[in-house]
Order: structure tokens, then sequence, then C-alpha cells
RNA sequence: GCGGGGUUAGCUCAGCGGUAGAGCAUCUCGCUUACACCGAGGGGGUCGGGGGUUCGAAUCCCUCACCCCGCACCA
């Protein structure tokens, strides 16, 4: 039996969060209670946060996030273990670039004006007053993770890290330079890796253009196809481009068109001639006209069409969405969709817009400003990604790493297997500035640092790659670039490899299978052994929150209004690793359960006696039934807990809490002890017992329920005088074999059970609780049967008796019954029909009819046309019935 | 097109081979000295449709329908 804990002061009358969680996480911070010690002998657990954006605000995404990794944390460390939390914020390259621009904008300047130095200064300025604000946020939120190891993705270590990774690929051959196709934000002006390209569905149109074919060598007539003057039809939801076709596809094996491979036509505006090429990967034959045209410069596949053709490749668009002078004169310098437009009415005029057809697809953005992707051809920097994500699948699939829950194992898969290299360059000025270097003659030197001069032609005129870094390529290397890593510091070894990472399925792609990557690649080691997905944070009918809707609930709000334990508690109870269905009206129902844990301490501590300092351990052979019951059943509900925890079952652990701790603690063993508490029966042994227990059941429930509240659970624990200063300190409780008792189960359930067939019985013949009859209990031994003789009070006083009689015959006409194996009786009284009961079934009749003629009236008539009523109203109809006969066998 | 998930009480979900569960909502009764953010009790479901396996299926298999989410394609 553990240790004892006594009353210091009175709670306050009222549970009122803001009086306490502020005051309590500075005393924790204070005492360094987040920070693990150096102690080797204890097994150690470590994590690491998935670092907020610099540029975040706590969203709800963020509170259930953290408030996962933080239970786990809090059960970790007081099971024992060295624990480490380590946190930090991600320096977010674009976005935060993106913010610090329009802060510039408003004030009427560019970062163009700035130049580079001068902005980046003012994003490390910017950094230093916002940066640090999701980290009080978090703090709010109760957030165990020890802040003095706190890191940003631009420290210097973690930039080191970045740079000694970055030459360790290029050495081996992993990193290389190239032009090739890439994705295009024209509004970030930059480049852009595929997982960072998100599909919109929209409503467009398709456009059908006619190519005249040229003259020359006019063959005898391809196809019905061709009318009038001949010429080839291809449809595309681009026309812009058009300008920088440089040749038009068509199947080599399609009758329709094969003869004019070789042949020209004529591009329309441009009137530039093309050439006709046959292309077996490009074109479908079967799909629209089946002819393609062929926009090298512009397009994914038609710029491997190109290669493959020998196509020129025809710039019309530059990196800011803007037509080229290559578009001809009247379109350079328009707008991409300007040129739409221009170019429609050229084609219009000219009459070579066949039709236009309205058409729904997808379109790739960018998902951080939802700016229509623009492919484009440039000079990048890229992972060869192959010889990386096949060491990664393995880690997976053998088990090393384990993806919780397990269906996102074949998503990993899926992706991996699929993969292409990853774009690591980004045309911005907000990052880790790729480490090569260039020389007057254009030599690459990739080094940690700048070379004095070049070391293949000796030119000491160096500059540095202007490009940086994609932000995810620097979070790739957090488990261990946080840790100090490429030393072997002290923290590296001890905490390196984590044992549990617990972030969004969302950043599945983009975060952790790089981690993946790069752990296994640098350390040798997977980075993590579990992975624990969690869902998206939804409203209470599963929509996505968003501002639009106006279902956003801001945790910051939520923590002002009913605290941090009542929000973080609704997450875990709702935390199955599915999308969590999130209501203002489900977070105030939990707050009710954290004051119900109030209200029970103060009950417990009202009743626990100073002089209970002496009071002997518990003495489980000495406890009356009723005593052990509880222990047994707090015992299984720790077991439980704790099995559920080590499965991520964060609705299970939290819901078996729940359910022990008002339905059985509360609503059962509070008002079974309530008699010999109150000094109304027992003995004075009985007393001191009841105090005992009741002071253990409290003791080991808050401890059980601190990861998930730690404020309120900190707060009652403060106000007890026990061994442990803090509740943090204080072991988590495990399962004690001495303290399961499945007798003493057994046979308070049938009490609890008789207790509520008496209750359910006299509500079902209409008496009222003031109403009081003899109930008849028969033993099935002398044991049992003293049992019910010892808890005759009990059953007495909570199902409201006159007696209770055991083991003699109940009076003939007696109810009988049989509850969990005993048999009993109920002697009812002559049943008294008062006006009142007569007139209050009228009352319901009424009230009864006027809900079905509302709730059809609610509902409308829609619900009916193909459908039977509603189950609501049939109820309410069966309830009808049902009354009319009540009242009718009562006016008899 | 490929892959995954879902369809259980009015709502949101858990259960995943053995007599249908929870929270909220609803109805009735009760301000009993921890708590009305409470207590006691009730009503409400042929577990999406169909077929199969089994002594037994919400739970396993097949099939259909609808919904959601990835990925790919998108002339």
């Amino acid at each position: 039996m553990p240790r004892l804990i006594l009353m210091k002061e009175e709670l306050a009358t009222r549970y009122d969060p803001k009086a306490f969680e502020q005051r309590i996480y500075a005393m924790w911070e204070a005492k360094g209670y987040f920070t693990p010690d150096s102690d080797p002998d204890r097994p150690k657990f470590s994590i690491v946060i998935p670092p907020p954006n610099i540029t975040g605000r706590l969203h709800i995404g963020h509170a259930l996030v953290n408030t996962l990794q933080d239970i786990i944390v809090r059960w970790k460390r007081m099971s024992g273990f060295n624990t480490l939390w380590l946190p930090g914020t991600d320096h977010a390259g674009i976005a935060t670039q993106m913010l610090v621009d329009r802060e510039l904008a408003r004030q009427g300047i560019s970062r163009f004006d700035l130049g580079r130095e001068k902005f980046v200064e003012r994003v490390w300025e910017w950094k230093e007053k916002y940066g640090g604000e999701i980290i009080e946020q978090l703090k709010r939120l109760g957030a165990s993770a020890d802040w003095s190891r706190s890191r940003f993705t631009l420290d210097e270590g973690l930039s080191r890290a970045v740079r000694y990774v970055f030459v360790k690929l290029y050495e081996d051959g992993l990193i290389y330079r190239g032009i090739a196709m890439v994705n295009w934000c024209p509004n970030c002006r930059t480049a852009i890796s595929d997982v960072e390209v998100e599909f919109r569905e929209r409503d467009a149109k398709l456009y059908h253009i006619d190519y005249p074919i040229e003259a020359s060598g006019l063959g005898p007539r391809a196809s019905v196809e061709m009318r009038g003057p001949l010429r080839l039809t291809v449809a595309t939801t681009r026309p812009e481009t058009m300008l920088g076709d440089t040749g038009l596809a068509v199947h080599p094996d399609d009758e329709r068109y094969k003869e004019l491979i070789g042949r020209s036509v004529t591009l329309p505006i441009a009137n530039r001639s093309i050439p006709v090429v046959g292309d077996a990967i490009l074109v479908d034959p079967a799909f629209g006209t089946g002819v393609v045209k062929v926009t090298p410069a512009h397009d994914k596949n038609d710029y491997e069409a190109g290669m493959r053709n020998g196509l020129p490749q025809l710039q019309v668009i530059d990196e800011s969405g803007r037509m080229t002078e290559a578009a001809g004169p009247e379109f350079a310098g328009l707008d991409r969709f300007e040129a739409r437009k221009l170019v429609l009415q050229k084609l219009e005029q000219g009459g070579f817009l066949s039709s236009v057809k309205p058409y729904h697809h997808s379109v790739g953005v960018h998902g951080k400003c939802d700016t229509d992707i623009e492919p484009m051809i440039s000079r990048q920097w890229f992972v060869k990604i192959e010889p990386l994500a096949k060491p990664s699948i393995d880690a997976v699939r053998d088990g090393t790493i384990q993806i919780i829950p397990e269906t996102w194992e074949s998503t990993y898969f899926n992706w991996m297997e699929n993969i292409h290299d990853w774009t690591i360059s980004r045309q911005l000025w907000w990052g880790h500035r790729i480490p090569a270097f260039y020389c007057a003659n254009d030599h690459i030197t990739v080094a940690m640092d700048q070379p004095a001069r070049c070391p293949q032609c000796g030119s000491n005129e160096i500059r540095q790659e202007t490009d940086v870094l994609d932000t995810w390529f620097s979070s790739a290397l957090w488990p261990f670039s946080t840790m100090g890593w490429p030393d072997e510091t002290p923290d590296y070894r001890t905490f390196y490899p984590t044992d549990v990472l617990i972030t969004g399925f969302d950043i599945l792609f983009f975060w952790v299978a790089r981690m993946i990557m790069m752990g296994l690649r640098f350390t040798g080691k997977a980075p993590f052994s579990q992975v624990f997905l969690n869902g998206l944070v939804r409203d209470e009918h599963g929509d996505k929150m968003s501002k639009t809707k106006g279902n956003v609930i801001d945790p910051l709000d939520v923590i002002d209004e009913v605290g941090a334990d009542a929000l973080r508690f609704t997450l875990a109870i709702f935390a199955s690793g599915r999308d969590i269905p999130l209501g203002k009206s489900r977070i105030q129902g939990y707050s009710a359960f954290v004051n119900k844990i109030w209200n029970a301490a103060r009950f417990a501590m009202m009743h626990i006696d100073i002089e209970l300092r002496d009071a002997p351990q518990i003495d489980s052979d000495k406890l009356r039934s009723v005593e052990r019951w509880i222990l047994s059943r707090l015992n299984d509900t720790t077991t439980s807990v704790n099995k559920s925890l080590s499965a991520f079952r964060f609705d299970e652990a939290s819901h078996a809490i729940y359910q022990f701790f008002w339905h059985e603690f509360c609503d059962w063993y509070i008002e079974m002890a309530k008699p010999v508490l109150l000094g109304k029966h027992g003995t004075s042994d009985d007393l001191k017992q009841a105090r005992r227990v009741l002071l253990e059941v409290l003791d080991r429930s808050l401890r059980l329920l601190h990861p998930f509240m730690p404020f309120v659970t900190e707060e009652i624990w403060q106000k007890l005088s026990g061994v442990e200063p803090s509740i943090m300190t204080a072991p988590y409780p495990i399962a004690e074999q001495i303290l399961e008792d499945p007798e003493a189960e057994r046979l308070i359930s049938a009490v609890r059970s008789m207790i509520t067939t008496v209750r359910n019985a006299r509500a079902e013949r209409g008496f009222t609780p003031k109403d009081r009859f003899r109930l008849y209990v028969r033993g099935n031994d002398p044991r049992e049967s003293n049992f019910f003789s010892a808890y005759a009070y009990l059953l007495m006083d909570l199902a409201r008796l006159t007696e209770v009689v055991v083991d003699r015959d109940p009076p003939a006409g007696t109810q009988q019954d049989v509850v969990e194996g005993f048999h009993i009786a109920i002697e009812f009284p002559e049943r008294v029909i008062t006006k009142e009961q007569i007139e209050r079934t009228q009352r319901e009749i009424e009230k009864t009819r006027n809900e079905i003629v509302s709730t059809e009236a609610r509902l409308g008539n829609e619900q009916f046309v193909n459908n039977a009523p509603p189950a609501v109203v049939e109820g309410s109809r069966a309830r009808l019935l049902e009354l009319k006969q009540r009242l009718e066998k009562l006016q008899q």
C-alpha cells in the first residue's frame, strides 16, 4: 500500500480554473520538473515536438497533438522514466517570408527595396518579437516540455547539421543540381516540391481550337474529322499556353491522323508553323479528339514529349505568371489569366475556336497561398530519393518502426514506393542558404563553409548559391539535430533515438517519412520506434473547421472559459486515431466532470481527519466488503488505463477513468460510505477504515487523472500534504494484485442491482421515493446471508426501505425477483391512487400530443414524402398510447 | 483509375464471434448538508441493403448502394 496524504487546507467552494492554472504552471517551471535528470539508472523516455511554425498561433490542431504528447509524457514521467520532451519551433520558410512581406507591404515597401540581407534581418527581428508566442500558448495548455532545451530550426547548431547533411548527400551523389520541370508558384516565385501541391476540384471550360493544316504536300483527305479547310482540333483548358506550342501530337497508329505525321500546321494567332509528331505515350487516341497540343515549356507531359520528339521549348510565361516577349508583342507583360481572355478573343475572331464546353477537373495549387501552380523549366537542387526511401520502407515493414493506427502503413508504402525526387531548392531569402559555392568560372564547390578560393581553378571570386532549402529539409533532421548531432553530445547519447512521434497524419509525407529517411541514413537508427498519427479536429457534425463556416474553436478561448483540463480531457476522450468531432457543448460536458472531481475532493477532504497522520497502512483483511470493492474496481481501472495508454488509446484510457470516478466512486462508493462517514452506522474502526479508503481512492484517482488533467489534480494535491511535493513527481498507479477482490465485486454488485431493482419497481408502480417497503433477501450460503445482514442498513438507506429481511420467506403474493443469482422479494403496500397522479398523467398526455404536432411541423412534409415518419414521432406516439392506458387504469 | 476508411439510439461515436453500449439530447421524479456543471429512473436501435459461413454475426466472407480521405490522371 502506498503513501499517505493528509489534509492541509480546504478547497475553494467553487471550481475556478482561472484561479490556479497559471500559478501552478509557473510553479512547475520554477521547480524544474520538466527537465529530465541525469540519473543513468532510470530508463529514458524521449519524444520531440512537431515544431510549430514561428508564425503559428495555437489552433485546435496544436491543442490536440500537444495534449496527446503531454499525456504520454506525464504518464511516462510518473511511471519512473527519465523523460525528455524536447520542444522548439520551425522557421517555416515560405510562411514566414510571406508574413513579413505583407508587413512590409503595409509600410509601402517590398523586400526588394530592402535587399536580401536587410530583409533577413527584419525577419529575425520579427521572430524575436512574435516567434515565441506559440510557446507561451502551449504553456497555457499545460505542456510539460523541457523549455530549457528549446530549439529553432535556424539555430546555429541545427544549421550546422543541415549543412553537414547537405554536403554528405552531395558527396554521396544523392543531391544533384539540374534543369527540370518543377512545380512553380508564380505568387511566391519559387519552386516547390510535389507534396506541397494540392489539388482543387474546379469547374472550368474546355476549349477546342482548330489548327489549320498547311497546304504544302496536301494529300488525300485524312479523316472525316476534317472539313472545309483541313484542320486539326485540340482541346485545352489553358488556351494561353498555345502561344508556347511547338508541335501537335497524334498517336502513331491512329488511322485518322497517322498520315499527317511529319506535316505542319499553322499555330493560330502566332502564325507560326509547327510540326505534327507521333507520340504513343502522350496521346491516347480514344480520348478527346486524339490530337494533343504540345507545349514543352509549360506542361510536364509535354515537356517529356518534347524531349522525345525534338520539339523546342518556348517559354511564354515567366516566373511571376506573366507572358514573356516570346508570347508575342500584344501579350508580353500580360498576366496569364488576362492573356487567356485575349487569346480566346483572338481565336474567336479568327474563327479558330470551334467549341467551348463546361469541364470539371482538378487544378494543382500551392497549398500555402492557393495560387495555381505553373509548371516551369528551371535549374534546381534535388535529392535522389530512391536510395533513401528503400531502407525507410523496410524499417516499417520489419517493425523497426510501428505506425499507429496501422491502416496508415499502406498509405506510407504506397507513397514511398512511387516517390519522385525531392526538389529542395527554394527561391526565397528566409531559410538555410544552400552551401554550394560558385567561382568566376562557375565551378561548383559544396562545402560546410565558404572556400577561400575555387579548388578547381583557384579563383578567389566566390559567391554562394542564392537559393535556400525547403523548410522540411531541416525538419527532417529534427530528432537528432536538436540533440546536438553531428556531435556525440550527452543528450544525443542519452535520448536518441526517441521513443515515439505523435503528429497529425497530414504531415506523414512532408515530415515523418523524411525524418525516417534522414535518421536511418545519418544515425543508422530509426529516429523513433512508434509513430502515432492523430486525426483531424472537426466540428461536432464532422465538418472541417474553417473561418468561412464560422465553426472554428479557438483553444485559447476555451481555456479562458472552462480551463485547460476540460479541453484536454475532451480532446483525449475523442482521440482514437480517427478524426475528432469537437463542439463547445462537448467541452462543456466534460468540464462538468472536472467540476465533479473538484467536488468529490472537497467531500473527501471534509471527512479526512488530520489524525489520520498516524493511521495505519491499509490492511485489506480488516476492510469491509464495500471498501474492498471500490479498491478492486479502482485497481481494475488502473490496469485498463495503463494498458490503453500503451496502445495510444487515449479514448479508452480517459473513458475508463471517467466511468470509474463518476459512476462508481462518486455515484456509488461515496453514497455507500456516507452512513459510516457521517457516524450513522458502524464502529469507530469502520469509520477509520472508510476515511482511509476514501483518501486512498482520491489519491490514486488523482494520480491516474493527472496526465489528462494536470492542473486540477495538482491544485487538489497541493491542498493535501503528502510525501511528494507535487503530483508530477508522484508515481503513476500500477495495478496491485492484493487489491483484486472478485468476491467483494460480486456481492457489492448484487447490492447495487437490488437497489436499482427496488427503485425501478417503485417508479413503475407509480410510487414516490417517499413510499417505503420491506425487502426480502435470501443468501445462497451462511456467509452470504451474513453479508446481506451486515449491509441491510445500506439497502435500507439507498433503496429507501423500512426493513430488510434476510433468509425468511416473503408473504404470499409479494413480487419476487432474481437479481444476480439472489432471490429477493419486494413487499409493496396497497397502492393509493391520488387525484394528483391522475392529473399528472393527463398533463403528460397533453404535452406528448403537442410534442408530436410540433415535431411534425418542424420536420416539414419533405421527410414524409417517401419515408415513414421518423422514429421520434413514432416514439412519442407509442408513449401517448401508453399514457392513455395508464390513465384508464388509474381511473378505474 | 489505385489504395484506405466509414454506414450502430435524435446527434457524435465505441464495440469487431456469444443476451445491443457511452456521451450529449429527450421525458419523468427529486433543490437528500461534495456537486443542480447534481442525483434517481424511463423512452428510443430488426447495428446501410442482399446473400453466405457458424450452434450463434453489429462483429468473419461475398455482393450492392451511398459517404469521406489519400494518391494518380486530367488534351
